[in-house]
RNA sequence: GACCUGAUAGCUCAGCCGGUAGAGCAUUUCACUUUUAAUGAAAGGGUCCUGGGUUCGAAUCCCAGUCAGGUCACCA
C-alpha cells in the first residue's frame, strides 16, 4: 500500500534517521524502570523527591535554554522542566539543542529521571536530570488544547475519525478514556456481586450448530473439516440452562452476541449481554436481585446511585416500581387488555393509530400497544411484568393466568435494559412452544425461531430445577451510566464500513497518458486538444498524473511542455 | 430502507454572485533560562471525498456514488 506522506511525517522520519546517526535507538529494547505515576506525584508531592517517569510528550513551550513540556502517562499529565545545563555536560549541548529541541516531537514516548519541584506559579513539575527516548512517533497526533478558562480548542471530535482511530481518540480525549474505565468498573462490579453470592462465571460456545435463545438473524460461517454450517451466537441462554441441568446453583456469562441486522446508534453487529441463571428461584426473587445489583453497580461505577442521561436524571436506588403490562396499558390508554379477543385487540389498535397486520397474534398486538403507548414513558427504572405467552417461548406460564408468562423487563429512559423469566423447565411444554415457533417461521414470521434445539430438550428431559434467569444489555447500561447517546461511544471498536481504497489511474489520466506515450513530449495546449477532455477532466487528470509522478510539465518562457517521466 | 446534514492543510474550521485555495494551532528556520491553549519574526504545507455534467473557467452550480452523523422506519 503506497501512501503519500505529509511534510510533517517526512520530517519525523528524517528525525528518526538523525537520531540513529547520533547513536540513539528510537525504539530501544530495554525496560524502563518507571517508579512514579503523574497522579501519585501530584497527590503526594514531596519537594526534591527523585522520580522516574515515562509517557508521551504532549506539549512543549521552548524558551531558549529552558523548556516546559507535558508528559502524559496512563493516569494523566505532569509538567516537566528541561534545562540545557541540567541535561548537558560541559560544552556539549547536543542533547538539549539537537535531540530535545529538534529531534523529539509531540507524541514521542520519553522516559525521565528527575526531581520534583514547584514552579513560580506553583505548578508541580519534574526537573529533568536525564531523559531517554523510548519510542518515536512518526505521525502527528490531533492536538486539542485547553485554555485558562477551560475552553477546548481544536478538539478532536469527528466521530468517524475517532471511531476508526480509537487509539488517537484515547490519547487526546481523556473523557473518552474515562468511559471505558467505567465500562470495566461495571464488569468488575457485576463479577464481584455474583461471585460474593457463590455464582460461577462460565464460558459457552460462540460457534453454535443451532443459534438459539433469541429470535434474530445470525451470522453463518462454515467449518471445513466437519463440513457443516456454524452460526455465531445470538444468545447464550440455552447453554447456560444446560449447566443448571448439570447441577450448578448459579452460572453467569458475559456473552458477546452477534446479530446480522441493521446498524444504528443503538445497534452494533456484536454486542455484550450478561446472562445469569440461578436455580430454585423465580422472577420475583430475580426482580429484587436485579435492583440490588444495579444499585451496587451504579455506586461502584459512579460513586452514586444517580446518573444523568441526556435530559433525564435516573436514580438506580432500589427498590424499583413494578407494573404489570396490563396495568401499564390501562395507565396510559385506559384500555384493559384482559379477556379481549384477538379481533378486539386489533380493532382497538386500528382505531388508535397503531399499525397492525393480519399475521399478528394476541401477544404481538399487546406488545405493539405497549411499545407504542407505554414503553417510552418509563424514565426511572421500572419493572414491567407478566408478558403475553406467545412472545416468550422460553418462559414459564404465569401461576395465576395461563395466557401470561412470569417475565419482566426492566425499562430505563424508555428502553429495555434487562429481561428475565421464571424459566420454563417442562420439557414437553418447551417442545410444543418450539414447534409453535417453527410453524410461525414457516408461515413467514421472520422473528420466530427456525430451529428446534433437540439437544436442549433432551437436557430438560433429564430435569432442570426451577430456575430464574436474567439478561442485561451491558452496552446499553454503560450508555446510561456514562451519559452517552450512542453505542459506538461505549465500544472501543464499533463496526464501521471499510475505509475506501485509493483508486489507481482514473479514466482521464489513462487518456492523457495514451496520447502522451506516442509523442513522449508535447506542448500542453496541444496535448489538451489532442486528448479532447473537458476542462475539469483535463485538470483532474493532469493533477493526478503529476501526483503519481508519471508526467512533468517543463516551463520554458512562454512554452509549456508536458513530458513523460 | 426513507429523509436531512456534512466531507477543504497533520488537527479545528472559513471560503460571499462561479474568476489565482485562506486562518488559528501544528511543522520548518532564527531569537529567547520558570512558562500556563496563544513569545516574537519569517517560511513551507492542498487528489477542496470520488466520478460525471454545465461553463471560456467549478472547492463553489447540477446529477450519480462513497463514507460519516442525525431523524424516522425496522428490531425479543
Amino acid at each position: 500500500m503506497s501512501q503519500q506522506l505529509s511534510e510533517q511525517e517526512l520530517v519525523r522520519r528524517d528525525s528518526l534517521t538523525k537520531l540513529r546517526e547520533l547513536g540513539i535507538n528510537p525504539y530501544p529494547q530495554a525496560l524502563y524502570p518507571v517508579d512514579a505515576l503523574s497522579k501519585d506525584i501530584k497527590a503526594n508531592y514531596e519537594e526534591g523527591k527523585k522520580v522516574i517517569i515515562a509517557g508521551r510528550l504532549m506539549s512543549r513551550r521552548i524558551q531558549g535554554k529552558a523548556s516546559f513540556a507535558e508528559l502524559q502517562d496512563s493516569e494523566g499529565r505532569i509538567q516537566v522542566y528541561f534545562n540545557r545545563d541540567e541535561i548537558c555536560s560541559g560544552d556539549d549541548h547536543a542533547m538539549y539543542n539537537e535531540v530535545y529541541k529538534k529531534l523529539l516531537d509531540i507524541g514521542d514516548f520519553v522516559g525521565i529521571k528527575g526531581e520534583l519541584f514547584k514552579t513560580q506559579v506553583g505548578e508541580i513539575s519534574v526537573r529533568v536530570k536525564e531523559f531517554t527516548l523510548l519510542s518515536k512517533s512518526l505521525k502527528p497526533l490531533p492536538l486539542p488544547k485547553t485554555d485558562s478558562e477551560g475552553k477546548v480548542h481544536d478538539a478532536f471530535t469527528d466521530p468517524e475519525m475517532r471511531y476508526r482511530q480509537r487509539y488517537a481518540d484515547l490519547v487526546v480525549n481523556p473523557h473518552v478514556k474515562e468511559v471505558f474505565i467505567k465500562r470495566t468498573k461495571l464488569f468488575n462490579a457485576m463479577r464481584t456481586f455474583f461471585n460474593e453470592r457463590g455464582y460461577m462465571e462460565v464460558e459457552t460456545p460462540v460457534l453454535q450448530p443451532i443459534p438459539g435463545g433469541a429470535a434474530a438473524r445470525p451470522f453463518v460461517t462454515h467449518h471445513n473439516s466437519l463440513d457443516i454450517p456454524l452460526y455465531m451466537r445470538i444468545a447464550n441462554e440455552l447453554y447456560l440452562k444446560r449447566l443448571i441441568v448439570g447441577g450448578f446453583e448459579g452460572v453467569y456469562e458475559f456473552s458477546r452476541n452477534f446479530r446480522n441486522e441493521g446498524m444504528d446508534r443503538t445497534h452494533n453487529p456484536e454486542f455484550t449481554a450478561m446472562e445469569i441463571y440461578v436455580s430454585y428461584k423465580d422472577y420475583n426473587w430475580m426482580m429484587a436481585f436485579t435492583e440490588q445489583l444495579l444499585e451496587y453497580c451504579a455506586i461502584q461505577v459512579n460513586g452514586t446511585t444517580k446518573a444523568t442521561f441526556g435530559e433525564h436524571q435516573v436514580d438506580f436506588k432500589a427498590p424499583y416500581k413494578r407494573v404489570t403490562m396490563r396495568q401499564s396499558i390501562i395507565d396510559f390508554t385506559g384500555f384493559d387488555i384482559d379477556g379481549k379477543t384477538e379481533d378486539e385487540l386489533r380493532t382497538w389498535c386500528q382505531s388508535n393509530n397503531i399499525e397492525v397486520d393480519e399475521t399478528m397474534g394476541k401477544g404481538k398486538l399487546i406488545d405493539e400497544i405497549f411499545g407504542e403507548k407505554c414503553e417510552g414513558n418509563y424514565i426511572q427504572p421500572t419493572f414491567i411484568t407478566d408478558y403475553p405467552k406467545e412472545m416468550s417461548p422460553l418462559c414459564k406460564e404465569h401461576r395465576e393466568n395461563p395466557e401470561l408468562t412470569e417475565r419482566f423487563e426492566l425499562m430505563i429512559c424508555g428502553k429495555e435494559v434487562a429481561n428475565a423469566y421464571t424459566e420454563l423447565n417442562d420439557p414437553i411444554d418447551q417442545k410444543e412452544r418450539f414447534e409453535a415457533q417453527l410453524k410461525l417461521a414457516e408461515r413467514g414470521d421472520d422473528e420466530a425461531s427456525q430451529f428446534i434445539d433437540y439437544d436442549f430438550l433432551r437436557a430438560l428431559e433429564y430435569g432442570m430445577p426451577p430456575t430464574s434467569g436474567l439478561g442485561i444489555g451491558i452496552d446499553r447500561l454503560v450508555m446510561y451510566l456514562t451519559n452517552n447517546q450512542s453505542i459506538q461511544e461505549v465500544l472501543f471498536f464499533p463496526q464501521m464500513k471499510p475505509e475506501k481504497k485509493s483508486v489507481e489511474l482514473s479514466e482521464s489520466e489513462k487518456a492523457i497518458l495514451e496520447v502522451l506515450k506516442k509523442a513522449e513530449r508535447m506542448d500542453v495546449g496541444e496535448l489538451k486538444n489532442a486528448v479532447g477532455l473537458s476542462g475539469k477532466q483535463w485538470d483532474k487528470g493532469m493533477k493526478g498524473l503529476n501526483k503519481h509522478g508519471l508526467v512533468k510539465v517543463e516551463v520554458d518562457g512562454e512554452s509549456k511542455v508536458c513530458v513523460l517521466v
